[in-house]
DNA sequence: GGTAGAGTTCGCCTCTGGGGAACAAGCTTA
DNA sequence: TAAGCTTGTTCCCCAGAGGCGAACTCTACC
Protein backbone atom coordinates (compact mmCIF):
# COMPACT_ATOMS: atom_id res chain seq x y z
CA UNK A 1 0.00 0.00 0.00
CA UNK A 2 1.77 2.91 -1.47
CA UNK A 3 -0.25 6.04 0.34
CA UNK A 4 -2.26 5.72 3.22
CA UNK A 5 -3.71 8.98 3.95
CA UNK A 6 -5.96 10.08 6.95
CA UNK A 7 -9.49 8.94 6.22
CA UNK A 8 -10.62 10.04 3.05
CA UNK A 9 -14.18 10.92 2.03
CA UNK A 10 -14.20 9.14 -1.44
CA UNK A 11 -17.08 7.85 -3.74
CA UNK A 12 -19.53 5.77 -1.58
CA UNK A 13 -22.27 3.59 -2.73
CA UNK A 14 -25.15 4.26 -1.75
CA UNK A 15 -27.45 1.00 -2.31
CA UNK A 16 -24.38 -0.71 -0.38
CA UNK A 17 -24.93 1.71 2.45
CA UNK A 18 -28.63 1.30 2.69
CA UNK A 19 -28.12 -2.03 2.54
CA UNK A 20 -25.69 -1.96 5.82
CA UNK A 21 -28.85 0.35 7.48
CA UNK A 22 -31.30 -2.55 7.07
CA UNK A 23 -28.70 -4.80 8.21
CA UNK A 24 -28.17 -2.55 11.40
CA UNK A 25 -32.17 -2.41 12.42
CA UNK A 26 -32.50 -6.45 11.58
CA UNK A 27 -29.47 -5.96 14.52
CA UNK A 28 -31.17 -3.61 16.81
CA UNK A 29 -34.91 -4.63 16.23
CA UNK A 30 -36.19 -8.30 17.70
CA UNK A 31 -37.12 -9.62 14.58
CA UNK A 32 -38.51 -6.81 12.24
CA UNK A 33 -40.77 -7.79 9.20
CA UNK A 34 -40.13 -6.17 6.06
CA UNK A 35 -42.90 -3.35 7.00
CA UNK A 36 -41.49 -2.38 10.06
CA UNK A 37 -38.45 -1.71 8.48
CA UNK A 38 -39.78 0.46 5.42
CA UNK A 39 -41.48 2.48 8.34
CA UNK A 40 -38.46 2.97 10.73
CA UNK A 41 -35.71 3.57 7.99
CA UNK A 42 -38.24 5.83 5.56
CA UNK A 43 -38.04 3.22 2.39
CA UNK A 44 -40.62 1.73 0.33
CA UNK A 45 -41.40 -1.69 0.96
CA UNK A 46 -40.00 -2.66 -2.03
CA UNK A 47 -36.74 -1.45 -1.82
CA UNK A 48 -36.77 -3.20 1.63
CA UNK A 49 -37.74 -6.36 0.25
CA UNK A 50 -34.82 -6.78 -2.34
CA UNK A 51 -32.53 -5.64 0.23
CA UNK A 52 -33.69 -8.15 2.54
CA UNK A 53 -33.48 -10.73 -0.43
CA UNK A 54 -29.99 -9.51 -0.92
CA UNK A 55 -28.99 -10.02 2.50
CA UNK A 56 -30.82 -13.08 2.96
CA UNK A 57 -29.15 -14.56 -0.30
CA UNK A 58 -25.80 -13.66 1.20
CA UNK A 59 -26.63 -15.79 4.18
CA UNK A 60 -25.71 -12.64 6.24
CA UNK A 61 -29.50 -12.85 7.79
CA UNK A 62 -32.39 -15.50 8.15
CA UNK A 63 -35.95 -15.51 7.82
CA UNK A 64 -38.58 -16.93 10.33
CA UNK A 65 -41.94 -17.37 11.11
CA UNK A 66 -42.00 -14.78 13.03
CA UNK A 67 -39.57 -11.77 11.34
CA UNK A 68 -36.01 -11.64 10.28
CA UNK A 69 -32.94 -11.88 12.34
CA UNK A 70 -29.04 -12.23 12.14
CA UNK A 71 -27.57 -15.44 10.60
CA UNK A 72 -24.85 -17.86 12.36
CA UNK A 73 -22.73 -16.81 9.82
CA UNK A 74 -21.61 -13.98 11.79
CA UNK A 75 -20.42 -15.71 14.69
CA UNK A 76 -18.14 -17.95 12.23
CA UNK A 77 -17.51 -13.63 10.53
CA UNK A 78 -16.41 -12.99 14.02
CA UNK A 79 -13.93 -15.61 14.12
CA UNK A 80 -12.25 -14.60 11.03
CA UNK A 81 -11.39 -11.41 13.16
CA UNK A 82 -10.20 -12.90 15.74
CA UNK A 83 -7.69 -14.66 13.29
CA UNK A 84 -6.90 -11.72 11.72
CA UNK A 85 -5.53 -9.72 14.89
CA UNK A 86 -1.97 -11.11 15.07
CA UNK A 87 -1.10 -12.71 18.16
CA UNK A 88 -4.53 -12.84 19.78
CA UNK A 89 -3.94 -16.32 21.80
CA UNK A 90 -0.73 -14.31 23.13
CA UNK A 91 -3.32 -11.40 24.14
CA UNK A 92 -5.82 -13.96 25.64
CA UNK A 93 -3.15 -15.25 27.62
CA UNK A 94 -2.04 -12.16 29.04
CA UNK A 95 -5.08 -10.60 29.91
CA UNK A 96 -6.81 -13.81 31.55
CA UNK A 97 -3.34 -14.10 34.01
CA UNK A 98 -3.79 -10.42 34.58
CA UNK A 99 -7.45 -10.76 35.51
CA UNK A 100 -6.31 -13.91 37.71
CA UNK A 101 -3.79 -11.80 39.54
CA UNK A 102 -5.76 -8.87 40.24
CA UNK A 103 -9.12 -10.11 40.72
CA UNK A 104 -10.60 -7.70 38.65
CA UNK A 105 -11.78 -7.06 34.75
CA UNK A 106 -8.52 -6.92 32.62
CA UNK A 107 -9.48 -5.81 28.92
CA UNK A 108 -7.56 -5.54 25.73
CA UNK A 109 -8.74 -3.03 23.13
CA UNK A 110 -7.12 -1.66 19.96
CA UNK A 111 -7.96 1.56 18.29
CA UNK A 112 -10.80 1.66 15.31
CA UNK A 113 -11.94 4.57 13.73
CA UNK A 114 -11.56 6.93 16.62
CA UNK A 115 -12.99 5.01 19.18
CA UNK A 116 -11.75 1.97 21.31
CA UNK A 117 -12.73 -1.45 20.30
CA UNK A 118 -12.10 -4.08 22.67
CA UNK A 119 -11.00 -7.12 21.36
CA UNK A 120 -11.29 -9.51 24.94
CA UNK A 121 -12.49 -9.18 28.37
CA UNK A 122 -11.62 -11.34 31.20
CA UNK A 123 -13.21 -11.58 34.52
CA UNK A 124 -11.19 -11.79 37.78
CA UNK A 125 -12.85 -13.89 40.81
CA UNK A 126 -13.96 -10.48 42.74
CA UNK A 127 -14.59 -8.53 39.50
CA UNK A 128 -17.69 -6.24 39.56
CA UNK A 129 -20.03 -6.71 36.20
CA UNK A 130 -20.04 -4.14 33.38
CA UNK A 131 -21.72 -3.98 30.67
CA UNK A 132 -18.57 -3.81 28.04
CA UNK A 133 -18.25 -6.85 25.70
CA UNK A 134 -15.63 -7.71 23.53
CA UNK A 135 -16.96 -6.02 19.80
CA UNK A 136 -17.85 -3.17 21.92
CA UNK A 137 -16.68 0.35 21.54
CA UNK A 138 -16.15 3.23 23.37
CA UNK A 139 -15.05 6.68 23.15
CA UNK A 140 -11.29 6.83 23.65
CA UNK A 141 -11.38 10.82 25.70
CA UNK A 142 -13.14 9.16 28.41
CA UNK A 143 -11.15 5.74 29.00
CA UNK A 144 -7.71 4.50 30.46
CA UNK A 145 -7.40 2.54 27.26
CA UNK A 146 -8.26 5.50 24.76
CA UNK A 147 -5.90 7.21 26.57
CA UNK A 148 -2.95 4.85 26.46
CA UNK A 149 -3.41 4.38 22.90
CA UNK A 150 -4.23 8.03 21.93
CA UNK A 151 -1.01 9.19 24.41
CA UNK A 152 1.15 7.17 21.96
CA UNK A 153 0.18 7.34 18.13
CA UNK A 154 1.38 9.43 16.27
CA UNK A 155 0.57 13.43 16.19
CA UNK A 156 -1.40 13.38 13.40
CA UNK A 157 -3.59 10.71 14.19
CA UNK A 158 -3.74 11.36 17.87
CA UNK A 159 -4.84 15.35 16.74
CA UNK A 160 -7.11 14.10 14.14
CA UNK A 161 -9.07 11.77 16.50
CA UNK A 162 -8.96 14.48 19.41
CA UNK A 163 -9.99 17.54 17.12
CA UNK A 164 -13.51 14.76 16.87
CA UNK A 165 -14.19 14.08 20.11
CA UNK A 166 -17.55 15.30 21.16
CA UNK A 167 -16.34 15.17 24.84
CA UNK A 168 -19.45 14.30 26.74
CA UNK A 169 -19.63 14.48 30.32
CA UNK A 170 -19.70 10.56 30.73
CA UNK A 171 -18.89 9.85 34.21
CA UNK A 172 -18.53 12.55 37.12
CA UNK A 173 -14.49 12.93 36.32
CA UNK A 174 -14.77 13.32 32.96
CA UNK A 175 -12.42 15.37 31.00
CA UNK A 176 -14.69 17.90 28.46
CA UNK A 177 -12.14 19.89 26.78
CA UNK A 178 -9.30 19.39 24.38
CA UNK A 179 -6.77 21.16 26.26
CA UNK A 180 -7.48 18.83 29.58
CA UNK A 181 -7.00 15.96 27.28
CA UNK A 182 -3.59 17.31 25.87
CA UNK A 183 -2.27 17.89 29.64
CA UNK A 184 -3.45 14.42 30.53
CA UNK A 185 -2.14 12.54 27.32
CA UNK A 186 1.20 14.30 27.72
CA UNK A 187 1.07 12.96 31.89
CA UNK A 188 0.12 9.80 30.00
CA UNK A 189 3.02 9.47 27.83
CA UNK A 190 5.29 10.54 30.22
CA UNK A 191 4.86 7.71 33.37
CA UNK A 192 3.89 4.72 31.03
CA UNK A 193 0.58 4.11 31.70
CA UNK A 194 -3.33 5.83 31.91
CA UNK A 195 -5.54 6.12 34.39
CA UNK A 196 -9.70 6.95 34.42
CA UNK A 197 -10.41 8.28 37.47
CA UNK A 198 -14.66 7.63 36.92
CA UNK A 199 -14.39 9.23 34.22
CA UNK A 200 -16.50 6.54 32.08
CA UNK A 201 -18.66 5.35 34.29
CA UNK A 202 -18.86 6.31 38.17
CA UNK A 203 -17.96 4.26 40.34
CA UNK A 204 -14.86 2.51 38.06
CA UNK A 205 -11.37 3.09 37.99
CA UNK A 206 -9.38 1.55 35.10
CA UNK A 207 -5.40 1.75 34.58
CA UNK A 208 -4.01 0.95 31.16
CA UNK A 209 -0.60 0.68 29.62
CA UNK A 210 -0.31 0.54 25.69
CA UNK A 211 1.19 -2.62 24.02
CA UNK A 212 4.17 -1.49 21.33
CA UNK A 213 5.55 -3.25 18.53
CA UNK A 214 8.42 -1.62 17.79
CA UNK A 215 7.54 2.36 17.83
CA UNK A 216 3.87 2.18 17.01
CA UNK A 217 0.90 1.18 19.58
CA UNK A 218 -0.98 -2.03 18.18
CA UNK A 219 -3.16 -2.04 21.67
CA UNK A 220 -3.46 -1.53 25.12
CA UNK A 221 -3.94 -3.65 28.63
CA UNK A 222 -6.48 -2.22 31.50
CA UNK A 223 -7.68 -3.21 34.55
CA UNK A 224 -11.06 -1.86 35.59
CA UNK A 225 -12.63 -2.22 39.70
CA UNK A 226 -14.95 -0.52 41.82
CA UNK A 227 -13.22 2.97 42.89
CA UNK A 228 -14.50 1.66 46.09
CA UNK A 229 -11.61 -1.16 46.24
CA UNK A 230 -9.05 0.82 44.36
CA UNK A 231 -6.87 3.20 46.32
CA UNK A 232 -4.56 6.08 44.56
CA UNK A 233 -1.96 3.79 46.51
CA UNK A 234 -3.03 1.21 43.99
CA UNK A 235 -3.84 3.49 40.94
CA UNK A 236 -0.50 4.52 40.91
CA UNK A 237 1.35 1.93 42.58
CA UNK A 238 0.91 -2.13 42.11
CA UNK A 239 -1.82 -2.63 39.96
CA UNK A 240 -0.03 0.08 37.56
CA UNK A 241 2.93 -2.24 37.84
CA UNK A 242 0.64 -5.44 36.66
CA UNK A 243 -1.14 -3.51 33.67
CA UNK A 244 2.75 -2.48 32.56
CA UNK A 245 4.10 -5.96 33.46
CA UNK A 246 0.77 -7.89 31.38
CA UNK A 247 1.14 -5.10 28.18
CA UNK A 248 5.65 -5.93 28.46
CA UNK A 249 4.66 -9.56 28.62
CA UNK A 250 2.55 -9.44 25.36
CA UNK A 251 5.36 -7.01 23.70
CA UNK A 252 7.92 -9.98 24.37
CA UNK A 253 5.71 -12.71 23.65
CA UNK A 254 4.57 -11.49 20.05
CA UNK A 255 5.84 -12.84 16.86
CA UNK A 256 6.55 -9.90 14.58
CA UNK A 257 5.74 -10.63 10.67
CA UNK B 1 -45.23 -12.16 8.86
CA UNK B 2 -48.40 -13.40 6.85
CA UNK B 3 -46.89 -15.52 4.64
CA UNK B 4 -43.36 -17.04 4.32
CA UNK B 5 -42.80 -18.97 1.39
CA UNK B 6 -39.92 -21.53 1.03
CA UNK B 7 -36.68 -20.36 -0.77
CA UNK B 8 -37.95 -17.62 -3.18
CA UNK B 9 -35.60 -15.77 -5.91
CA UNK B 10 -36.90 -12.31 -5.83
CA UNK B 11 -35.00 -9.32 -6.85
CA UNK B 12 -31.63 -8.94 -6.05
CA UNK B 13 -29.21 -5.83 -5.50
CA UNK B 14 -26.32 -6.49 -7.67
CA UNK B 15 -23.72 -3.39 -6.17
CA UNK B 16 -25.07 -5.01 -2.38
CA UNK B 17 -24.06 -8.65 -3.74
CA UNK B 18 -20.71 -7.01 -4.84
CA UNK B 19 -20.01 -5.56 -1.20
CA UNK B 20 -19.93 -8.10 0.12
CA UNK B 21 -18.56 -10.41 -2.67
CA UNK B 22 -15.35 -7.89 -1.54
CA UNK B 23 -16.02 -7.99 1.88
CA UNK B 24 -15.69 -12.20 2.11
CA UNK B 25 -12.33 -11.65 0.73
CA UNK B 26 -11.10 -9.62 3.35
CA UNK B 27 -12.01 -11.92 5.32
CA UNK B 28 -10.69 -15.17 3.62
CA UNK B 29 -7.21 -13.02 2.19
CA UNK B 30 -5.02 -11.40 4.74
CA UNK B 31 -5.03 -8.08 4.83
CA UNK B 32 -5.38 -7.29 0.75
CA UNK B 33 -4.93 -4.32 -0.86
CA UNK B 34 -6.83 -2.57 -3.10
CA UNK B 35 -5.25 -4.06 -6.75
CA UNK B 36 -5.21 -8.00 -5.01
CA UNK B 37 -8.83 -7.61 -4.43
CA UNK B 38 -9.74 -6.17 -7.79
CA UNK B 39 -7.39 -8.76 -9.59
CA UNK B 40 -9.30 -11.63 -7.81
CA UNK B 41 -12.57 -10.39 -7.87
CA UNK B 42 -12.81 -9.28 -11.59
CA UNK B 43 -13.55 -5.59 -11.09
CA UNK B 44 -12.12 -2.53 -11.81
CA UNK B 45 -9.64 -0.59 -9.11
CA UNK B 46 -11.80 1.86 -9.06
CA UNK B 47 -15.33 -0.44 -8.23
CA UNK B 48 -13.42 -2.58 -5.90
CA UNK B 49 -12.03 1.18 -4.16
CA UNK B 50 -15.20 2.76 -3.51
CA UNK B 51 -16.62 -0.48 -2.24
CA UNK B 52 -13.98 -0.58 0.32
CA UNK B 53 -13.96 3.20 1.37
CA UNK B 54 -18.22 2.53 1.13
CA UNK B 55 -17.44 -0.49 3.70
CA UNK B 56 -15.02 1.50 6.04
CA UNK B 57 -17.34 4.32 6.40
CA UNK B 58 -19.24 1.76 7.61
CA UNK B 59 -16.88 0.55 9.84
CA UNK B 60 -17.15 -3.10 8.87
CA UNK B 61 -13.69 -3.14 7.84
CA UNK B 62 -10.43 -1.11 8.71
CA UNK B 63 -7.57 -0.15 6.81
CA UNK B 64 -4.40 -0.61 7.90
CA UNK B 65 -0.33 0.14 6.71
CA UNK B 66 -0.07 -3.12 5.48
CA UNK B 67 -4.27 -3.76 3.99
CA UNK B 68 -7.67 -4.02 4.78
CA UNK B 69 -8.86 -6.22 7.50
CA UNK B 70 -12.67 -6.49 9.36
CA UNK B 71 -13.23 -4.80 12.32
CA UNK B 72 -14.00 -5.84 15.89
CA UNK B 73 -17.30 -4.18 14.81
CA UNK B 74 -17.99 -7.89 13.72
CA UNK B 75 -17.34 -9.26 17.41
CA UNK B 76 -20.69 -6.71 18.40
CA UNK B 77 -22.97 -8.03 15.82
CA UNK B 78 -21.69 -11.44 16.85
CA UNK B 79 -23.04 -10.48 20.38
CA UNK B 80 -26.22 -9.38 18.75
CA UNK B 81 -26.61 -13.07 17.41
CA UNK B 82 -26.56 -14.48 20.54
CA UNK B 83 -28.75 -12.24 21.75
CA UNK B 84 -31.57 -12.99 19.18
CA UNK B 85 -31.27 -16.55 19.61
CA UNK B 86 -33.87 -17.14 21.99
CA UNK B 87 -32.58 -19.23 25.65
CA UNK B 88 -28.94 -18.56 24.65
CA UNK B 89 -27.84 -19.47 28.13
CA UNK B 90 -29.93 -22.36 28.81
CA UNK B 91 -28.67 -23.95 25.89
CA UNK B 92 -24.68 -22.62 27.25
CA UNK B 93 -25.67 -23.85 30.04
CA UNK B 94 -26.89 -27.52 29.33
CA UNK B 95 -24.15 -28.24 26.88
CA UNK B 96 -21.24 -27.20 28.74
CA UNK B 97 -23.15 -29.67 31.56
CA UNK B 98 -22.89 -32.25 29.01
CA UNK B 99 -19.29 -32.11 27.66
CA UNK B 100 -18.47 -32.31 31.43
CA UNK B 101 -21.13 -35.33 32.00
CA UNK B 102 -19.15 -37.18 28.77
CA UNK B 103 -15.55 -35.48 28.68
CA UNK B 104 -16.23 -35.21 24.93
CA UNK B 105 -16.93 -32.49 22.62
CA UNK B 106 -21.05 -31.34 22.87
CA UNK B 107 -22.49 -28.83 20.28
CA UNK B 108 -26.11 -27.43 19.45
CA UNK B 109 -26.62 -26.52 16.04
CA UNK B 110 -29.31 -24.99 13.94
CA UNK B 111 -30.58 -25.22 10.45
CA UNK B 112 -29.78 -22.34 8.54
CA UNK B 113 -30.14 -21.90 4.86
CA UNK B 114 -30.10 -25.86 4.12
CA UNK B 115 -27.07 -26.67 6.26
CA UNK B 116 -26.15 -27.25 10.51
CA UNK B 117 -24.81 -24.14 11.63
CA UNK B 118 -22.84 -24.32 15.38
CA UNK B 119 -24.15 -22.58 17.81
CA UNK B 120 -22.48 -23.21 20.78
CA UNK B 121 -19.56 -25.77 21.09
CA UNK B 122 -17.86 -26.90 24.93
CA UNK B 123 -14.88 -29.37 25.13
CA UNK B 124 -15.34 -32.07 27.60
CA UNK B 125 -11.83 -33.30 29.80
CA UNK B 126 -11.19 -35.57 27.67
CA UNK B 127 -12.46 -34.37 24.37
CA UNK B 128 -10.52 -34.91 20.71
CA UNK B 129 -9.65 -31.95 19.35
CA UNK B 130 -11.59 -30.65 15.89
CA UNK B 131 -11.70 -27.55 13.53
CA UNK B 132 -15.07 -27.03 14.36
CA UNK B 133 -15.95 -23.55 16.47
CA UNK B 134 -19.25 -21.88 16.86
CA UNK B 135 -20.60 -20.32 13.34
CA UNK B 136 -19.64 -22.83 11.29
CA UNK B 137 -21.61 -24.82 9.04
CA UNK B 138 -21.81 -28.47 7.79
CA UNK B 139 -23.87 -30.45 5.23
CA UNK B 140 -27.23 -31.79 7.02
CA UNK B 141 -26.86 -35.30 5.42
CA UNK B 142 -23.09 -36.45 6.72
CA UNK B 143 -23.83 -35.24 10.54
CA UNK B 144 -25.59 -36.00 13.45
CA UNK B 145 -26.93 -32.88 13.98
CA UNK B 146 -28.25 -32.27 10.49
CA UNK B 147 -30.19 -35.85 10.85
CA UNK B 148 -31.76 -35.07 13.77
CA UNK B 149 -32.69 -31.44 12.82
CA UNK B 150 -33.53 -32.55 8.98
CA UNK B 151 -35.54 -35.72 10.60
CA UNK B 152 -38.00 -33.73 12.47
CA UNK B 153 -38.55 -30.77 10.37
CA UNK B 154 -41.80 -30.15 8.49
CA UNK B 155 -42.31 -32.50 5.44
CA UNK B 156 -41.54 -29.96 2.68
CA UNK B 157 -38.84 -28.08 4.22
CA UNK B 158 -36.93 -31.87 4.86
CA UNK B 159 -37.68 -32.16 1.04
CA UNK B 160 -36.66 -29.03 -0.16
CA UNK B 161 -33.31 -29.09 1.78
CA UNK B 162 -32.66 -32.93 0.55
CA UNK B 163 -33.22 -32.18 -2.94
CA UNK B 164 -30.46 -29.57 -3.07
CA UNK B 165 -27.83 -31.98 -1.01
CA UNK B 166 -24.65 -32.37 -2.66
CA UNK B 167 -24.10 -35.72 -1.40
CA UNK B 168 -20.57 -35.81 -1.52
CA UNK B 169 -18.11 -38.13 0.44
CA UNK B 170 -16.95 -36.46 3.28
CA UNK B 171 -15.70 -39.63 5.37
CA UNK B 172 -16.00 -43.42 5.13
CA UNK B 173 -19.50 -43.96 5.35
CA UNK B 174 -21.12 -40.90 4.37
CA UNK B 175 -24.65 -41.37 2.95
CA UNK B 176 -24.30 -40.94 -0.89
CA UNK B 177 -27.89 -41.22 -1.96
CA UNK B 178 -30.97 -39.62 -1.41
CA UNK B 179 -32.81 -43.22 -0.95
CA UNK B 180 -30.19 -43.74 1.37
CA UNK B 181 -30.56 -40.61 3.22
CA UNK B 182 -34.82 -40.96 3.92
CA UNK B 183 -34.31 -44.28 5.62
CA UNK B 184 -32.24 -43.05 7.88
CA UNK B 185 -34.44 -40.08 8.18
CA UNK B 186 -37.12 -42.47 9.25
CA UNK B 187 -35.03 -44.57 11.51
CA UNK B 188 -34.22 -41.65 12.94
CA UNK B 189 -37.47 -40.22 13.84
CA UNK B 190 -38.48 -43.43 15.22
CA UNK B 191 -35.48 -43.94 17.43
CA UNK B 192 -35.71 -39.75 18.47
CA UNK B 193 -31.85 -39.58 17.85
CA UNK B 194 -29.80 -39.47 15.10
CA UNK B 195 -26.27 -40.87 14.61
CA UNK B 196 -23.16 -39.89 12.47
CA UNK B 197 -20.88 -43.03 12.24
CA UNK B 198 -17.87 -41.62 10.33
CA UNK B 199 -20.16 -40.24 7.88
CA UNK B 200 -18.65 -36.32 7.75
CA UNK B 201 -14.99 -37.03 9.84
CA UNK B 202 -13.03 -40.26 9.62
CA UNK B 203 -12.27 -41.50 12.93
CA UNK B 204 -15.54 -39.42 14.89
CA UNK B 205 -18.96 -40.59 16.02
CA UNK B 206 -21.37 -38.30 16.89
CA UNK B 207 -25.19 -38.83 18.43
CA UNK B 208 -27.66 -35.90 18.68
CA UNK B 209 -31.09 -35.54 19.42
CA UNK B 210 -33.51 -32.84 18.59
CA UNK B 211 -34.80 -29.90 21.01
CA UNK B 212 -38.45 -28.84 20.13
CA UNK B 213 -40.83 -25.90 21.04
CA UNK B 214 -43.69 -27.61 20.88
CA UNK B 215 -44.00 -29.89 17.51
CA UNK B 216 -41.49 -27.70 15.62
CA UNK B 217 -37.45 -27.96 15.81
CA UNK B 218 -35.60 -25.57 17.17
CA UNK B 219 -32.34 -27.38 17.48
CA UNK B 220 -30.23 -30.03 18.24
CA UNK B 221 -27.63 -31.11 20.72
CA UNK B 222 -24.68 -33.46 20.05
CA UNK B 223 -22.16 -35.40 21.56
CA UNK B 224 -18.82 -36.14 19.30
CA UNK B 225 -15.84 -38.29 20.29
CA UNK B 226 -13.16 -40.78 18.68
CA UNK B 227 -14.52 -43.79 17.01
CA UNK B 228 -12.09 -45.45 19.53
CA UNK B 229 -13.75 -45.05 22.47
CA UNK B 230 -17.66 -44.53 21.51
CA UNK B 231 -18.42 -48.35 20.99
CA UNK B 232 -21.83 -49.40 19.51
CA UNK B 233 -23.26 -49.95 22.86
CA UNK B 234 -22.88 -46.33 24.26
CA UNK B 235 -23.45 -45.07 20.75
CA UNK B 236 -26.98 -46.13 21.03
CA UNK B 237 -27.01 -46.47 25.16
CA UNK B 238 -25.74 -44.51 27.42
CA UNK B 239 -24.68 -41.83 25.18
CA UNK B 240 -27.67 -40.98 23.32
CA UNK B 241 -29.39 -40.78 26.25
CA UNK B 242 -27.07 -38.24 27.62
CA UNK B 243 -28.16 -36.26 24.79
CA UNK B 244 -31.92 -36.85 25.08
CA UNK B 245 -31.52 -35.86 28.17
CA UNK B 246 -29.63 -32.76 27.81
CA UNK B 247 -32.47 -32.14 24.55
CA UNK B 248 -35.13 -32.48 27.34
CA UNK B 249 -32.93 -30.16 30.05
CA UNK B 250 -32.96 -27.44 27.20
CA UNK B 251 -37.06 -27.96 25.93
CA UNK B 252 -37.88 -27.82 29.83
CA UNK B 253 -35.71 -24.69 30.84
CA UNK B 254 -36.72 -22.89 27.38
CA UNK B 255 -39.01 -19.77 27.84
CA UNK B 256 -41.64 -20.18 24.87
CA UNK B 257 -42.49 -16.62 23.75
C1' DG C 1 15.42 11.82 -10.60
C1' DG C 2 13.25 8.41 -13.10
C1' DT C 3 10.52 4.49 -13.16
C1' DA C 4 7.34 1.15 -11.34
C1' DG C 5 3.77 0.23 -8.63
C1' DA C 6 0.46 1.41 -5.55
C1' DG C 7 -3.95 4.19 -4.51
C1' DT C 8 -7.12 7.87 -6.03
C1' DT C 9 -10.02 10.78 -8.98
C1' DC C 10 -12.86 11.91 -12.94
C1' DG C 11 -16.36 11.64 -16.37
C1' DC C 12 -19.12 8.97 -19.37
C1' DC C 13 -22.92 5.94 -20.44
C1' DT C 14 -25.65 2.20 -19.25
C1' DC C 15 -28.64 -0.18 -16.85
C1' DT C 16 -29.54 -0.57 -11.93
C1' DG C 17 -32.31 0.09 -8.23
C1' DG C 18 -35.75 2.93 -5.65
C1' DG C 19 -40.59 4.18 -5.61
C1' DG C 20 -45.36 3.65 -6.24
C1' DA C 21 -49.17 0.99 -7.35
C1' DA C 22 -51.20 -3.14 -8.29
C1' DC C 23 -51.43 -7.91 -6.84
C1' DA C 24 -51.63 -12.01 -3.84
C1' DA C 25 -52.14 -14.34 0.38
C1' DG C 26 -53.32 -14.79 5.19
C1' DC C 27 -55.97 -13.48 9.49
C1' DT C 28 -59.84 -11.46 11.57
C1' DT C 29 -64.46 -10.06 11.92
C1' DA C 30 -69.24 -10.06 11.12
C1' DT D 1 -68.65 -17.36 3.97
C1' DA D 2 -67.72 -13.09 2.57
C1' DA D 3 -65.80 -8.78 3.29
C1' DG D 4 -62.05 -6.20 4.91
C1' DC D 5 -57.61 -5.42 6.84
C1' DT D 6 -52.66 -6.20 6.77
C1' DT D 7 -48.75 -8.27 5.30
C1' DG D 8 -45.46 -9.70 1.73
C1' DT D 9 -44.57 -9.77 -3.36
C1' DT D 10 -44.31 -8.28 -8.17
C1' DC D 11 -44.16 -5.08 -11.92
C1' DC D 12 -42.94 -1.14 -14.39
C1' DC D 13 -40.78 3.25 -15.12
C1' DC D 14 -37.30 6.66 -15.22
C1' DA D 15 -33.72 9.32 -12.77
C1' DG D 16 -29.40 8.89 -11.46
C1' DA D 17 -26.20 5.59 -9.47
C1' DG D 18 -22.33 2.92 -10.19
C1' DG D 19 -18.93 0.26 -12.92
C1' DC D 20 -15.26 1.03 -16.02
C1' DG D 21 -11.14 2.94 -18.16
C1' DA D 22 -8.02 6.41 -18.31
C1' DA D 23 -5.70 9.99 -16.29
C1' DC D 24 -3.59 11.52 -12.17
C1' DT D 25 -0.87 11.41 -7.71
C1' DC D 26 2.10 9.68 -4.47
C1' DT D 27 5.82 6.42 -2.50
C1' DA D 28 9.41 3.53 -2.69
C1' DC D 29 13.25 1.91 -4.77
C1' DC D 30 16.74 1.94 -7.77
Amino acid sequence: MANAPNERTGRRIQSVEIAFTVLDAVRKNDRPSVTELADELGHSKSTIHSHLQTLESEEIIVREEDGYRLSLQVLDMANDVRDQIANYDVIVDAVDELANETGEIAQFGIEEHGHVSYLYKARGNQAVETASRAGGKQPMYSTSLGKALLAFLPSDRQEEIVSKAAFEQRGPKTITDRAGLYEELEATAERGYAIDDEENIEGLRCVAAPVRNGTSVVGAVSVTGPASRIADDDFHGELAESVQRAANVIELNTKFS
